[in-house]
DNA sequence: GGCCGTCTGATTGTCAGACAATCTGACTAT
DNA sequence: ATAGTCAGATTGTCTGACAATCAGACGGCC
């Protein structure tokens, strides 16, 4: 091996025409510019973004296999509709696996505690001083995701990733996330001074406690829209 | 609607091409019959199977989604290697989506119950009459699935489904199943004793001793290989 | 011997174009 | 109203092509 080994300030991106499609795609989704629903053709994404249908194909599978589209054999690719069962469903996964992290705060290593408790500040910032709705839902997400990722396995860490990123397809056009920042912020900062005061079962009971509601909240602003 | 709905036990399966690649591949890697880090090319796929380098490509991508393959850009795809930390990995996440569901056993539904039960009965069948390794070992992951079916989260269960098939991979040509499985019945039936008597926290830490036993047999199996 | 450039073959990433199978919707005949 | 037929659209799959990238070999040079 190399004695020391230099450049590692050096990286570059190794993006694929496919991998910059997903993300357009993608993008576009979160931006809610396309409708749940909407039909995703290959031969007119694929003209529309000047490239062969073979990487849209590629790149709508990726998509499917992120549960943000759906295939029909024969019927092609659409916006994946959440109906309330699904919304439970992510509900219900996340609550595992944020609640399992939680749990796990005791035990947890330093730098895992340390990213919950930075993610936190950030959120906290982004909501004092106006940030855009984006950089807000962004900061949110970071809090729950640091959760996450106090179980240390990556894997459920890219499931997290996974299930909150369909949740982000129906957050898309409500921004009810704007008016309670203040109040998520409060519940989170709670949860937070709970763990840090060892009490770890009040602290699992507070972030069931907020799923729920955000359950509900996710609800009533899809089924309203 | 109907009034009533008839035929509801006629179903056919819609396989397409790629479907069919992606299950004979699985097959494969699951019964060992390509040592792991072996190169998959698309040429020499699509020639063995007679299907185009498109339909081997899109199942690749399959392949590699579910962690069962890992693609290196510009170099192919290759069976994954599994190293410890994956294994620690794959275990850690395992952990928690059962004990979740464990933990879960007094809420969940009484049908999701019975088919913990059921999955132990022919568990234990198995192991009696001598069945076949690979009947075995999935009899035994029948009762671990059922134990994550008690979050009553399809999406669990279908991460579950994933980080498990992982594990499959390496203990396609490790059978240590066959010699312990004895053993491994008699830990299952006193989780379940005792989620009977209604001592959960019991039984999650019987949970959690079976599946750290389970990791270090894990990795001298594949450390000694 | 070790380092550097070049060449060559293999493989992937992407493309264009084709075709049969399947779906959708309309139109028609009964 | 139901069933048959037809045209158009779309997907699933195939073939063949090409540039970009990679791995290893080969030879020159210090």
């Amino acid at each position: 091996m190399s004695p020391e080994t230099p450049f590692t300030s050096l990286s570059l991106e190794h993006s694929s025409t496919v991998d910059r499609v997903v993300e357009e795609l993608r993008r576009a989704l979160f931006d809610g510019e396309v409708e749940a629903g909407t039909p995703l053709r290959e031969h007119a994404l694929g003209e529309a973004m000047g490239v062969s249908r073979s990487t849209i194909r590629e790149a709508l599978g990726v998509l499917v296999a992120e549960g943000l589209a759906t295939r029909e054999p024969n019927r092609g690719v659409h916006v994946t509709a959440l109906d309330p069962d699904s919304v439970h469903d992510v509900c219900a996964a996340r609550a595992v696996l944020e609640a399992a992290g939680v749990r796990r705060w005791p035990e947890a290593s330093q730098a895992a505690r340390d990213d919950v408790r930075r993610a936190l500040e950030d959120f906290t910032a982004a909501a004092h001083d106006g940030a855009s709705p984006a950089e807000l839902t962004a900061a949110h997400l970071g809090v729950h995701k640091a959760f996450v990722g106090l179980n240390e396995s990556s894997r459920l860490a890219a499931m997290a990733e996974a299930v909150t990123s369909e949740v982000r397809l129906g957050l898309a056009k409500v921004d009810r996330i704007r008016r309670n920042a203040a109040e998520q912020v409060v519940s989170h900062r709670a949860l937070l001074t709970l763990l840090e005061s060892g009490d770890v079962d009040a602290a699992e009971r507070e972030l069931e406690d907020h799923l729920r509601n955000a359950e509900t909240s996710m609800l009533t602003a899809l089924h309203l829209r």
